[in-house]
DNA sequence: CTAAATACCGACTGATTTACTAGGTAATAG
DNA sequence: CTATTACCTAGTAAATCAGTCGGTATTTAG
């Protein structure tokens, strides 16, 4: 898995689109403005989320974009997937050998630990996100209620 | 959160450590043979690892490295903020009002969610790898037990 | 004591990635 | 038609990645 700043961005400006576009396309100058992102940046990760129909572009005036799937279908794994462009990890991945043992045995292990990360992380979808939130406000000042839901699927 | 080749890189030599590291220090000249990381490479890393603690070296022949805490005590998000240098990511994080709610909401949702990710990473340690591999020996013929990795998003 | 092994340290480097600018073309609504 | 928007390509300064090189400091073995 490969979560990096590239990744933030685009999960953000998922998020402005999920929370905003409810009634209709939002822009990728509305999205620029909102989230202090450069509007052509943005256009470069909307061409990586819409190769993979995360999101659908409505052209002319009027248009925008809006979410490819229901906010329920898209998952934060899918679009760090689609801006990251998800190098595999392990070299020897199961299949050479790969001098000898002790090297391999490292790799397994990354490569466990790499998929509990993904997997956790296919796990949340965008709906979550913005439905947690939603629910938050009541408790907001009872401090951290949102966070550790457990998902362990560790052990 | 940063989850980098970087950050994989520490966590795949800290495992080589705690592997081969039962019976007296390990050289960074064995691990980067082990994992294929370049010495030199090697060294940086273990030089972000020392300044917080969680390896400790021996200068001489015979020296080497051992963990700086017990397997149980260093858990992955240790590793990778040791290297990674940890950047805050909300920019205006609760202090200013940042542009009036959409945008904050936003990096709220944001801040969220990048809690629960270390959260989960803060709660694997070394040990739980290194166990979880050897108790792995029995089943592995019978397909994966440890992870799911019907990572189907490639389509 | 000497020599080798090892950690430790700093400077430099090509390749890649990041985040952005610039300058377009294509489609569509009014 | 014209304005608005998505969509596309090329370029770029800065940062990061992963590595080389050339050292110094410390400790063990002979």
């Amino acid at each position: 898995m490969r979560l990096s700043t590239k990744g933030r961005y685009a999960v953000t400006a998922m998020l402005d689109l999920a929370l905003n576009g409810k009634k209709g396309p939002v822009t990728l100058a509305e999205i620029s403005e909102n989230q202090g992102i450069s509007l052509s940046y943005l256009e470069q990760l909307f061409a990586a989320l819409r190769s993979k129909d995360l999101v659908r572009g409505v052209r002319g005036p009027g248009g925008g974009y809006y979410l490819g799937k229901s906010e329920d279908e898209i998952s934060i794994a899918n679009i760090i997937c689609a801006v990251d462009e998800w190098v595999e990890f392990t070299r020897c991945g199961g299949r050479q050998n790969c001098s000898g043992g002790a090297r391999c045995l490292t790799h397994t292990l990354w490569d466990d630990l790499s998929s509990e990360i993904f997997n956790f992380l296919a796990d949340i979808s965008l709906g979550d996100l913005v439905r947690r939130n939603l629910g938050k406000k009541d408790e907001e000042e009872s401090g951290l209620s949102v966070v550790a839901n457990s998902n362990s699927q560790a052990a």
